[in-house]
RNA sequence: GGGGGUGUAGCUCAGUUGGUUAGAGCGCCGGCCUGUCACGCCGGAGGCCGCGGGUUCGAGUCCCGUCACUCCCGCCA
């Protein structure tokens, strides 16, 4: 017999009954009666429960014995008596008599409760993770992020994706994020840069000739944590495609997504969950800034907001009136059914504006036909039907107001959007609702210098190429540029790139970067478009993100087996941490600044 | 870098307007128990109330500072 198991803890059933058997596992629980000695023995595949009594002279050993210890149990499979069934269980029919027993290791008192669902501290967690592993939300979530992997290789795969590996040791790029550093032993005063994306690697493949790649692809940044984005290092499906349009990306990454999604959500729930079905909706940048106040609308909000200058334009509104005649404007927010909502409800919209920077959030109620509230007087007549039109507001509704220059009402509205539609429990459950949100703008304006710069992708392709940066506003501008957002969550962010070395420099001229800048801090990329490159494009949907939506978890930190923590360190391992001199030597390094002088 | 929340037994938490010996559940140790499955019953150990300072006759509780964890803003092409 195997010296470890015939069979898993999850197996036996009532036809096994006789057999000499041999099971290996933890010890979830242990109920003592004394003379008579229960164990449940736990492995990934499930519970059985092992008996001994006093008669055995291994008794002892197991009554001495702390839950977790790994146990190799040997003895006669017997079935239950029918008082005694656990009908709970898939084994629960059987138990195994302890005959033989090897304790393989026995466990300490524990830090944290395997076998409870009870909340543990953060901390506790992550310094003891591989026990926190070892309890099922989190062993399921882990186990997810393997099959949701897979999956995702064997489709892309099947769309004619070739998988490849790119350096992780590589060169800083001046752009985007903080480069993790790795100093350089053959060259003082060198250090490499872990990658914050295989980007130019992707796009040198295309102009290597090779057609269709993706990766699951290790990402570093060095920037702060939240809740929904993992300190120092994430995974990306990172793809690319030569001679691709857009639709060509999207054609190729959305039944990708969709198979994935419809593959694994329900996942740990009873209902169905829907998905929505390719192709998914296109909402250019601009309208989704205008009906959803976000570039990454929630669909599952039924809430969509209108623009309405003209219901309080030369009105005796006066502040808003104002507004709009300084080429302000007003958006308005539906909140379906909210009439029958207390007074107190409207306040507290109104506070919660006030603490998100605004001066306040005006508010019309439409009851028995008539608009009522503090600002209801100012929109009588015509306004109110043009509102009621604009906003598709009937009786029972009411509808709250945020005004401003375009940019700061479309983001208050947007996340009055999110508080009203979850406030009145209108957020649709049980759905994963995609979009693409397409046609980004090439450059913005920055806030406070009022220079034009890049406002995404500097490596993407200007919508009309050459011709647009010649004769367009550079604010009118279009990038065939596009995102992946479910839930309200950005999955991804992509592009058509530009290949073109002399739209390039043009591109960079714009946003102020002169022919030098874009042939030496891109030379890898730009030295390679003189030879020959295809038009192609691509995108890098979130591993992590994909798996917190599918395990419908709030923190990322719960679909990666060993996560840092917020300020970026590994508990466990204790990283990171300092070094001797003689290494930092070895690197011609010279003892760090203490913290205070830097 | 900034703001909010939390910090009491190994773990999860309670602790009244400041009041005498700081509690509970789980876990741990000991005892009893031969059909439990969150076994039950009896007993016990275990606390720098995050840390430092202050107010007070008296501080887990109030004030100031600080540290840790967490959420958010900045940041994340």
């Amino acid at each position: 017999m195997h010296p470890y198991r015939s069979h898993n803890c999850g197996e036996l059933r009532e036809d096994h009954a006789g057999e000499t058997v041999r099971l290996s596992g933890w010890i979830q629980r242990k109920r003592d009666h004394g003379n008579l000695l229960f164990v449940d023995l736990r492995d990934p595949f499930g519970i059985t429960q092992c008996v001994v009594d006093t008669s055995s002279p291994h008794f002892k050993a197991v009554e001495g014995a702390r839950v977790e210890s790994v146990l190799t149990v040997t003895g006669p499979v017997v079935k239950r008596t029918a008082e005694t069934v656990n009908e709970a269980i898939p084994t629960g029919r059987i138990e195994v008599q302890i005959a033989e027993l090897v304790v393989e290791s026995p466990a300490d008192v524990l830090p944290l409760q395997v076998n409870s669902d009870e909340d543990t501290g953060e901390d506790i967690r992550l310094r003891y993770r591989y026990l926190d592993l070892r309890r099922e939300k989190v062993a399921r979530n882990i186990a997810l992020r393997s099959d949701v992997i897979s999956s995702i290789r064997r489709r892309m795969i099947d769309q004619g994706f070739r998988e490849f590996q790119t350096p992780i040791l590589t060169a800083s790029s001046p752009e985007g994020a903080r480069d993790y550093l790795v100093p350089s032993r053959l060259h003082p005063g060198k250090f490499y840069a872990l990658p914050q994306a295989p980007q130019q690697f992707k796009q040198l493949l295309m102009v290597a000739g090779f057609d269709k790649y993706f990766q699951i692809a290790p990402c570093f940044r060095d920037e702060d944590a939240r809740a929904d984005r993992s300190p120092g290092e994430f995974y990306q499906l990172d793809f690319e495609m030569a001679f691709a349009t857009q639709d060509d990306v999207f054609n190729a990454i959305e039944p990708v997504i969709a198979g994935v999604f419809e593959e694994f959500a329900g996942f740990n729930r009873e209902a169905p969950w829907a998905v929505t079905p390719t192709p998914f909706p296109r909402i250019p940048y601009a309208e989704a800034l205008l009906k959803y106040g976000s570039d990454k609308p929630d669909l599952r909000n039924p809430i969509v907001i209108a623009d309405v200058p003209d219901v309080f334009a030369g009105s005796d509104f006066k502040i808003f009136a104002g507004l709009v005649e300084k080429g302000g404007t007003v958006r308005a927010i539906p909140a379906p059914g909210a009439a029958s909502q207390p007074r107190s409800w409207f306040d507290k919209m109104n506070d919660w504006a006030r603490e998100e920077g605004a001066p306040g959030l005006g508010y019309i109620v439409l009851e028995g036909g008539e608009g009522k509230g503090p600002i209801a007087k100012f929109v009588a007549g015509d306004r109110l039907e043009k509102l009621k039109e604009l906003a598709g507001l009937s009786d029972g509704d009411a509808v709250f107001f945020s005004a401003g220059d375009p940019g700061a009402a479309a983001d208050l509205a947007g996340k009055a959007r999110t508080r009203i539609g979850q406030d009145l429990g209108l957020i649709a459950q049980g759905r994963y609702d995609f979009c693409w949100i397409v046609d980004y703008p090439m450059y913005e304006k920055d806030k406070d210098t009022g220079k034009i710069e890049f406002s995404h992708n500097p490596f993407s392709m200007p919508q009309g190429e050459m011709e647009a940066l010649e004769t367009k506003d550079p604010l009118d501008i279009l990038a065939w540029q596009y995102d992946i957002v479910c839930n309200g969550v950005e999955l991804s962010s992509g592009a058509i790139r530009n290949h073109r070395p002399d739209i390039m420099v043009k591109a960079f001229e714009i946003a102020g970067y002169d022919r030098n800048t874009v042939e030496t801090e891109f030379a890898g990329m730009f030295n390679a478009f003189r030879f020959g490159a295809p038009p192609h494009g691509g995108s890098a949907p979130g591993i992590d993100r994909i798996v917190m939506l599918l395990a419908d978890e709030p923190n990322i930190r719960e679909v990666i087996a060993f996560p840092m923590n917020q300020r970026a360190e590994d508990l466990m391992m204790g990283a990171p941490a300092e070094v001797d001199d003689a290494r930092l030597k070895e690197l011609h390094l010279r003892k760090v600044l203490p913290p205070k002088a830097s």
